[in-house]
DNA sequence: AGGTACTCTTTTTTT
DNA sequence: AAGAGTACCT
């Protein structure tokens, strides 16, 4: 995507008021580079906090400080008077890492931080729109769809349109959209050869229509609005770019097209980018990060101002060593090489178990070993590659009275119960709103079923309005049910206009009957508490006088709380869970483990076909995205790593029988320390120094199986590792028939799975 | 309208 | 295996 000429291209950059010369040689801002904030940096941390005015990009290694050089820069580029707090745009992807890049800068300089702009992209793009709704052509009541109103929005409209839900799949077709959106394309401007896209393309068209109706605006739709803002205001887009001097940018691998123009748009004459990254981790690609990004930045703006931080101050030099010979593996990288002088350490770990249980088992019984010799266990982590995984695991470590924590899964404003409950507050500020109004316009029931709400959509069609709308010109006619539930968010409005927004919330639980409902439920307790954790929530908002003012807008200020907090609970999902227990061994997948550390790290489920996952070698370059993730699973370790894989798992109700990762193969064998081999599918247990519960498992049983004479043949039996003159090795899955009509199922790392005939096939025990 | 039985799916995830 | 979603029955 071009942006426009006025400011696409890396304008050369003209000198700051007080920053010399552009390109001035390092030495010549030889005073800056004494200033305090600078102690305790390494010379190229230094070398980056101190850039001349210049585009740059930083290529931050795993460890290497990367977000103290960002807040240091920000806070050195302010106190030496080289920007003042609005000059500032720094933006990241999670609220998380904004609000401790604010916090790092808080206790650095004494500074109202509130000037900075310092946010999501999503956060800030909604900021913009906020401001200047109406040059956005939005309504002032927009409200923000996550990804679960979004789909029910598109589902929704495939039902009106009357499209095969099978063909098109609201889930896909949510991917689709999104896909182009985030390459800015809009459906004008969708391409399609064939007549299965044509219509995908309409249905586009269609659901662009329906947000617009609706007030709505999905996640995507924030960045491109924000975009197209910028594009089409000249004046506004002059503005911005005068004012945001130094924009600086976390995970920078991590953007997609989207974002990288919107930085694009926003980078004047006088701006100067400061991009930080790490194209070694960049494993977001599955959603439409382009790590592209990263050279069009290096050949287009940085033009070779490049600095790298490889040394590293998390790790001992052993995983190091391992992460840098996996990641080598690498085509096309940018290049880089972490190192420390934190000395060797010890040797990585590696296990295989006979089966998921049995991995399961031994690290149970690690993490005992570990903490005898005074590991902390919340400085322990357990990093899979799926979710599913976590089950196996939390079992073990529950029978072991192991406390631990896994994160990820349902976050807090995405509950159920906490969405109903928004949704009434949504209908308030914005009765377009036909998402909203469909969640709870029978919930709690009452009495308006799928007759009722069809005539209502066919209004709602004729009158081209929405469906409270049509709801309300029907009310006469049209029974009691539904025009009570207008009249209950009509009463709602008028009722909660004076109130506090907490109060509003709790006045709207027990108006909307939605309280009671969960009182008389059987299991409903642990809803009510969350509903009243919603309460509370608003409270601590309403109270946050930062978030409160987080948009500057001239608005009346009981409304603009309260979009500010229903779009607060759009932006940011809640943090999982509250309870965080402090001696709790963490549990997580690799993808939500990147930006973290733990002394001790347990990486789970190394097999072919899991980590790296099948699926995954659907995409492009997917291997290497696998590869990424696992260098990112490797560099969370500061001490001591384990890599654990098993021989057989339960997958999808079935056992699978698995192969280790290849990664494992592209780790020096020096370095790790095999504690067990166990012989493919020798009989019973295995070798480690196991101790207490009796080991009725996946391993005897399928041992046992194995014995029989229904699934061995010819000398080989199912799960036994062998040996393929052609396809290299493989273990055997499954066999059938007898004498010359042997047949074996044997999956091989390469080659998949194929059914080879003993008779003919060279077949070796491994 | 609510409950039950059956089918289908199953990578990663923030916003 | 398990959860979600759908269809169907009461």
């Amino acid at each position: 995507m071009n942006a426009p000429s006025s400011s696409s291209i890396a304008a050369t950059s003209i000198p700051e008021a007080f920053g010399g010369p552009v390109g001035a040689p390092v030495g010549g801002a030889g005073a800056l580079r004494e200033h305090p904030l600078l102690n305790g940096l390494n010379e190229p941390q230094k070398q980056a906090v101190c850039l001349p005015a210049e585009h740059g990009l930083i290529l931050a290694g795993a460890g290497s400080g990367k977000t103290r050089v960002l807040t240091t820069r920000i806070a050195w580029l302010m106190q030496t008077g080289q920007v003042s707090p609005q000059g500032i745009l720094a933006v990241t992807f999670t609220n998380k890492a904004a609000r401790e890049m604010l916090t790092r800068l808080s206790a650095m300089v004494p500074i109202n931080v509130r000037s900075l702009w310092v946010g999501t992209f999503h956060g800030l793009c909604h900021r913009l729109l906020r401001t200047h709704w109406r040059a956005a052509r939005l309504p002032e009541t927009f409200q923000i769809l996550d990804t679960g109103d979004q789909q029910a929005a598109i589902k929704r409209l495939i039902k009106a349109m009357g499209v095969d839900e099978e063909r098109f799949p609201p889930r896909d077709m949510m991917h689709y959209i999104n896909a182009l959106k985030e390459q800015g394309i809009r459906s004008g401007q969708a391409e399609a050869h064939d007549a299965h896209t044509r219509r995908k393309v309409e249905i586009y068209a269609e659901y662009e229509a329906q947000c617009q109706r609706e007030g709505a605006v999905d996640f995507a739709e924030l960045l491109l609005r924000a975009y197209e803002l910028l594009q089409q205001d000249e004046a506004l887009r002059i503005h911005y770019q005068q004012r945001f001097r130094h924009i600086l940018v976390d995970e920078f691998q991590d953007t997609n097209p989207l974002q990288y123009a919107w930085l694009q748009l926003l980078c004047g004459p006088q701006t100067v980018i400061f991009a930080v990254g790490d194209d070694d981790q960049s494993i977001y690609a599955f959603r439409g990060a382009d790590v592209a990004n990263m050279r069009a930045f290096e050949r287009n703006y940085a033009k070779g101002n490049v600095i790298r931080l490889e040394q590293n101050y998390r790790s001992h030099g052993n995983i190091l060593t391992a992460a840098n010979a996996l990641i080598t593996n690498n085509a096309d990288r940018l290049g880089k090489n972490l190192w420390t002088d934190a000395g060797e350490g010890e040797l990585i770990r590696v296990f295989q178990g006979v089966s998921d249980l049995d991995e399961a088992r031994y690290i149970v019984d690690e993490i005992r070993e570990l903490t005898r010799e005074g590991f902390s266990r919340h400085q322990m982590a357990l990093l899979y590659r799926s979710n599913a995984q976590s089950r196996v695991l939390e079992h073990a470590l529950f029978q072991a009275g192991i406390a631990y924590r896994v994160y990820g899964g349902l976050r807090f404003f995405e509950r159920l119960e906490v969405k109903h409950a928004l949704a009434y507050l949504r209908l308030i500020a914005n009765q377009d709103d036909d998402t909203a109004f469909l969640r709870v316009v029978n919930f709690p029931t009452r009495g308006i079923g799928a007759r009722s709400l069809e005539a209502l959509q066919v209004e709602a069609r004729q009158l081209n309005s929405s469906l409270y709308n049509a709801a309300a010109s029907l009310t006469g006619k049209a029974g009691t049910a539904v025009s009570q539930f207008i009249r209950l968010i009509e009463g709602l409005r008028v009722e909660t206009s004076g109130l506090t927004l907490p109060e509003v919330i709790d006045h709207l639980l027990d108006r909307s009957g939605l309280r009671q409902h969960y009182q008389a439920e059987k299991d409903g307790q642990d809803r009510l508490e969350n509903l009243e954790e919603l309460v509370n929530a608003a409270a601590t908002f309403a109270d946050d006088p930062e978030a409160a003012h987080n948009i500057d807008r001239e608005t009346g200020e009981a409304t603009s709380l309260l979009a500010d907090f229903l779009a607060h609970a759009a932006l940011e999902a809640g943090e999982h869970q509250a309870g965080d227990q402090d001696e709790a061994v963490q549990l997580m997948t690799v993808h939500s483990a990147k930006g973290l550390e733990f002394s001790a790290v347990f990486i789970v489920g190394l097999e072919q076909g899991l980590f790296p996952h099948e699926n995954a070698m659907m995409a492009r370059d997917g291997l290497e995205e696998e590869r990424r993730l696992m260098y990112v699973a490797i560099t969370r370790a500061r001490q001591r790593l384990y890599l654990c894989h098993a021989q057989t798992r339960m997958l999808h109700g079935q056992t699978r029988y698995c192969l280790p990762s290849s990664f494992l193969d592209e780790l020096p064998e020096a370095l790790l320390q095999r504690i067990n081999t166990v012989p493919a599918w020798s009989a019973g247990s295995y070798s480690t120094g196991w101790s207490d519960a009796p080991a009725v498992d996946m391993a005897t049983r399928v041992s046992a199986r194995a014995a029989g004479a229904a699934e061995s043949a010819g000398g080989f039996h199912v799960g036994q590792s062998v040996v393929h003159a052609k396809f290299g090795a493989g273990v055997i899955l499954s066999a059938e028939g007898r004498g010359d009509e042997a047949r074996v199922q044997v999956r091989f790392g390469q080659a998949g799975t194929k059914w080879l005939a003993l008779a003919y096939a060279k077949l070796e025990a491994a």
